[in-house]
DNA sequence: AATGAATGAGCCTTCATTCAT
DNA sequence: TATGAATGAAGGCTCATTCAT
């Protein structure tokens, strides 16, 4: 029912309403942003089976279904099952980098900064958990070419954090027997684990966010493990 | 190289056994636990790719590739790539549960129980990392009955580390304003996580299990939230 | 090229059991029965499972089941399937002909011999029910050479009741204008329908042969039915 | 011949029609109701194929090489092959039984009644010969919900049969010490006979049901038994 | 913008059969 | 006599993808 919106246009050549001619006709922007809405279901529909079923458990029937559309469908709205997982994890990474980059050097000490690091990580699973979800576990089957451009992405989030875990350790903020490679991977663990079970635990994003910023905050500044015996 | 081996020989009648044998193997003395033996290997076999494919991107030809045994040959020690999965993730926890349990009733205070049931978290990834990851990241697609079986135990080793968890709080050895279960998901998040990158990391399992445990319980014990502020 | 039904032999020039040694060896006849014994439940195996799931939906496995052996004990008794299902066959008839001959030639007016060619042709189903059902429904399965000896068995009964017919017809005890090969196709329907559903209904073999004889019998003899208006 | 006709063009991208496109059909015309009248080819092609082979002998690719089409495609009109099967069956059946009830309920005394359902019985063999065979062989393997569903319209029709033999009894018709059950067994076992014959032989459908009718009616009223002594 | 029809490739699974013991 | 281990050859079915409309 909801899919039978559009006049389906099959036989008689019904001119084909909305969604503005093929030559920059009337209303250009408009064609762009309706466009753009249904694509945005469309990987919506995408990252959400990919994030039930894995990208090899998902088939593009399942896909179609949850838009109500035939299988054929889709390919209008992208070339391969592939590229659709390539949109998806990027999505799932987009702002990602660039936020924790401006967090990581903004104002603030180091603990500040890292909590921030912490928000802004686990944030985006609030209202875009199946595309953080699905890039967390399934980007390993990108094709090569992309999954090493989205992996550079991973691999540069690990360094922000352990950059900062460093400046933290340098002012003296952090303890200085750390591991900051071990400590940034461990944080990571944490957050990213908060997209398998979040919505599953009644626990908001902001308590989340806070609980593990103290738990971690309080690990790492601590005098060190003798000095409390 | 694959299949084009033998020219097939027409079909009833002649038969060509030629191309390797059914057991090219070296030893022949060694025949007599192969039945043992081998199924281990196949159940180690199905681990690595099941945790390097995924589940559904896995093929039992590709499991067939690594024991150099032809696919069919595979169905003599499963009856089918499910049930395989199944014995996978059962031998991904095998053990586990007891373990926790035994650690988490034995003798010591919270904070070293706690850091015991790190290390008996994170150990098995050394020497059975592929059932580990299978267990933690494919046994969603296990067939509903033995999922449920397993899922008890993955619950029930998280109540294991709550209740630790709780235990010290109680005596004091932790802060009082914890939430238990979302500390215990931060722990457990953490070192699940190790299973996707040990081995990239030139890390031992003793520095990782002895990091973690001094980055969490410092955070556990802490001066309180107040020496944050 | 078929069915290698010589020696088979292959490896281990074993002897070759059954069937009697090249060479009078030690107790001929003792092998020979125990053997015969054996391959007597083996054929009754193959008859049962055939029968009911049909040829192709037999396996060997299912055979064996039945017998409590290894699939690949089977092929001790049978060097295959195709062979299992010809002697089952074989014995399907074994005799049929022979006795019908005898009846069809023997004393006795036409009635009476067409009478009895109707029980002996139902009487076997009382103890070999499955190697007739199999003879009936799955002798096409048969690899052509033995399709077609065996055939000729079958279009050799047609033609002996046929024969018994004709001949009731010329002695005038069956009316005149009878088809005699669509009326034998006609009798032979009915009883080998028989075969179908003996043992669901609760009517012994000599009831239905009886009340199908007076029902043929009567029909074939009468004066016609105009006759009787 | 078969598959290798084209190289495979690799994967994505390329692509190459080429060989016999999708529908290298006749008529472009013919092309709007062509969804039904290719599912009715289909059901034809199953039902021949499973009328010759049976169902267990039967593979979708020897249905799909009678229709010239890939074996994949026949998936696009039915689900599996046990549905095929079901509608073969289905379609053998179909109509047969309301036939059958509007003759036994409808005028003319009772052996004419028999004689209208016997024809009733036969003729479907002439336009339907394959269904009518496969529903008789093969319905045995339907899966158990469609074969009872099935199996009720046997039932049916047998009783169907049998109340006519027991009214023509009451009615002084038949002589009255048939056993109604029996008898009707043994009318459609000849009738369903033919089906395995009928093409064979060179008698057409109206002379086989004249034939059978005939012997059948005057064997059921007959002189009566003491005649026969 | 969407779809019906079709297909190539491949996957899981079954099965008859072999062979050394 | 019998079996454990293995295998080649299919067979049913799924799936991403194409293409004309």
């Amino acid at each position: 029912m909801k899919s039978k919106a559009a006049p389906a246009a099959t036989a008689r050549g019904g001119k084909k309403p909305g969604k503005a001619g093929p030559r920059g006709g009337p209303s250009v922007m408009a064609a762009k942003r309706s466009t753009h809405r249904r694509a945005g279901e469309i990987t919506d529909a995408a990252a959400q089976v990919f994030a039930e079923l894995g990208y090899h458990g998902a088939t593009t029937q399942k896909i179609a279904d949850r838009l109500q559309i035939r299988q054929a469908s889709l390919y209008y709205y992208f070339p391969s099952k592939e590229v659709a997982l390539e949109r998806v994890c990027l999505q799932g990474v987009a702002g990602f980098f660039e936020t924790a980059q401006a967090i990581a050097s903004g104002p603030g000490r180091p603990p500040e900064r890292l909590a921030g690091l912490m928000r802004a990580h686990i944030s985006p699973i609030l209202d875009r958990g199946n595309y953080v979800r699905v890039f967390l576990t399934q980007r390993q089957f990108l094709p090569n070419a992309s999954r090493r451009r989205v992996g550079k992405w991973s691999r540069g989030l690990e360094q922000i954090f352990e950059k900062v875990i460093r400046e933290g350790m340098r002012s003296g903020d952090f303890r200085g027997d750390l591991d900051p490679r071990l400590t940034a991977l461990a944080i990571l663990g944490m957050t990213n684990a908060v997209a398998s079970w979040y919505g599953k635990e009644n626990a908001s994003i902001e308590r989340i966010g806070g609980e593990f910023a103290a738990l971690v905050l309080d690990g790492l500044k601590g005098p060190g493990r003798k000095a409390r015996r």
